[in-house]
DNA sequence: CTGAAAGCGCTTACAG
DNA sequence: CTGAAAGCGCTTACAG
């Protein structure tokens, strides 16, 4: 059934040299005579011959293959960062081997090991919310990791990340600025580190303000659920003037719910969004985002794998990239009659079909 | 700098028993006593040894892997495929390969032949336009392939692909039954299976009425591009009434496009789209979509590869699953006053951001 | 039921 | 510069 492709033998025999001088001119390990040479690379044209990766990995503990960890592909930052690798990877001979974690640092720790197993040259990793164990295992195995979008404890792991106090500060301010007294920030984990540096420049620039601000956790993944929980805190009264959405999947779920509730955005509620989405620009009123360089975090991530692939112990290596704001229309300035204080918005829409699980 | 793995010799030795015996109760592939079998049990727990899959690959002539080829994973709907796939997958002990064919038969010949040098157990293939060197080289490796989404010649090879036809002839007709007699399907490359058999479809509804339908190939992937490309179309005059989008992305730009022009949708075009985007319900008006079951897609797929993988001579395995129509706001009835005969949309919103690339 | 041994296809000291 | 040989960690006929 299977043919037998052709291995480093039949090449040898066929250019009438060793085995260990074809391997010499393929990875350029030795040097090898002009003509010789020639005569290799002419039988392995002939029988268009490529190597095993299994048997160079077996002898070598490592293969020409980078794991890529990340949460969800699902999620439309992610999958797009998954791309932008598989690109660069597969242009240097890499493969990718895609796993995913599911936010769990469980089910991370498991697929990590078994990637491990498979002794990847290389991980990307965006780390879930307590990778300990994982980057562990990772750096007993020695096996060369890059840390994305998500920070670790500075020092051991190179890292690319953003600099999402700045953007959060920058966000923060400028709904400050229109007006904004009462402003939610809606997050899937506190304990996330991008969540903990964003809550922080949030609260930092409410100091010294007579801005109030407020965290809303929703763990669930379930946009159901997501959307049961905020006609709560609509219902609730005293709602926020300016919600800032950590994900697209939470900028979705509110637009919903305000239509659900007929509130408006802007002018009931302002809305903007870490994580731009695809449908930015497509809904009324366009979304306001943190718009995260995603290509670029991919060639920073892959530039500093390569180097560390080279070099093992280099000093480590981190990038924090920038994020930009992009206001557009969903948020508005706060006109004094429009504050929300005490407000409630209740009118659900009868017409609507949604599905309100658990309401 | 790597600490070693414990081999199946120390499983072995710790056990008192041969490398052979341990890897028979690894793979059940012969009985061993039970005291001997709780004595190797016992020292793989102690010594938490995990099987090397590169010898194992190497020896066996297959790894515990499988490769998904799609097109993109920047699509949404190939994103969630892979999704699923990654978790059914990874929940059987496999590890997914991820290559991207960019729709492009040479990288994917390219890409698959890299894949199959993996020695993968299995592979899951969104085909590109002409898969057939790549099918070719897949059977000749005697790698157990399941085509996914776009279906291929019969006969060959297992397959799990939508009722295009079905849908499409359900699309068109609800748009035939609401008044609309000039009906523009917008697709990235008429050559492609699924998009032959959806023009198919359209034609046979329109067969018989006075309905003319028109296919617009839009080969770019870039934004720009397309939205300059409808501009011309809508600005030629006799604009359609109704536009069926064959994914998001192009639905996507053509409601970028209907701002741009002022066009309102359903009222001066209606528009419906397959490919159903997470956005759907986001816009208003709300996307009509031909809404595709990607986890019964993932999942019959993998049913079909686990028992090819079992047993590879069996009888080819095919499904063909059902889209469903979901009408929604962005298509309605025309009005006999605004059929768009002779019609232009010239209206270039000056104050929108948008950068007209090539116009 | 069990063990000794060959072999999957490479790479890499080690001689020469 | 080149070749012979050992070995990476498994699995699998083959004896017993």
């Amino acid at each position: 059934m299977k043919p037998n492709r052709p291995t480093i033998l039949d090449v040898a025999a066929r250019a009438g040299v060793s085995a260990g001088t074809v391997s010499h001119v393929l990875n350029g390990s030795a040097k090898v005579s002009g003509k010789r040479r020639q005569r290799v690379l002419d039988a392995i044209d002939a029988l268009s011959y490529t190597r095993n990766p299994l048997a160079q990995g077996l002898r070598q503990l490592r293969t020409p293959v980078v794991g890529v960890c990340v949460p969800h592909t699902s999620v439309a930052y992610f999958a797009k960062l998954v791309d932008a690798f598989e690109d660069v990877a597969s242009s240097r001979g890499f493969e990718i081997m895609q796993i995913l974690s599911h936010d769990n640092p469980r089910i991370e720790h498991k697929r990590i090991a078994s990637l491990l197993s498979y002794h990847v040259g290389g991980i990307i990793l965006v780390p879930s919310v307590d990778p300990t164990s994982t980057l562990d295992a990772i750096a007993r195995s020695g096996t060369p990791v890059v840390v994305v979008d998500r920070p670790v404890a500075q020092g051991r792991f190179d890292q690319v990340t953003f600099d999402n106090r700045n953007a959060m500060m920058q966000a923060a301010r400028g709904l400050i600025r229109l007006g904004h007294r009462r402003i939610m920030f809606v997050v899937r984990q506190r304990a996330l580190a991008t969540t903990r540096e964003r809550i922080t420049a949030l609260r930092a620039a409410a100091r010294g303000t007579e801005v109030t601000t407020r965290v809303l956790e929703c763990a669930s993944y379930d946009a159901d659920a997501i959307r049961a929980r905020l006609v709560e805190i609509f219902r609730g009264g005293n709602v926020p003037t300016a919600i800032i959405a950590s994900n697209s999947m939470f900028a979705a779920c509110l637009l919903r719910t305000f239509e659900m509730l007929r509130i408006r955005c802007p002018q009931d509620v302002s809305l903007l969004a870490f994580d731009q989405p695809d449908w930015a620009e497509l809904v009324t009123p366009k979304l306001s985002v943190v718009r995260q360089p995603t290509m670029e975090v991919a060639r920073k991530a892959w530039e500093f794998l390569i180097s560390r692939m080279d070099n093992e112990t280099g000093p480590v290596q981190t990038a924090e990239l920038h994020a930009d704001l992009v206001l557009a229309a969903s948020v508005s300035r706060v006109r004094p009659a429009e504050d929300n204080r005490g407000k409630r918005f209740d009118t659900l829409a009868g017409s609507s079909p949604l599905r309100l699980g658990g309401l």
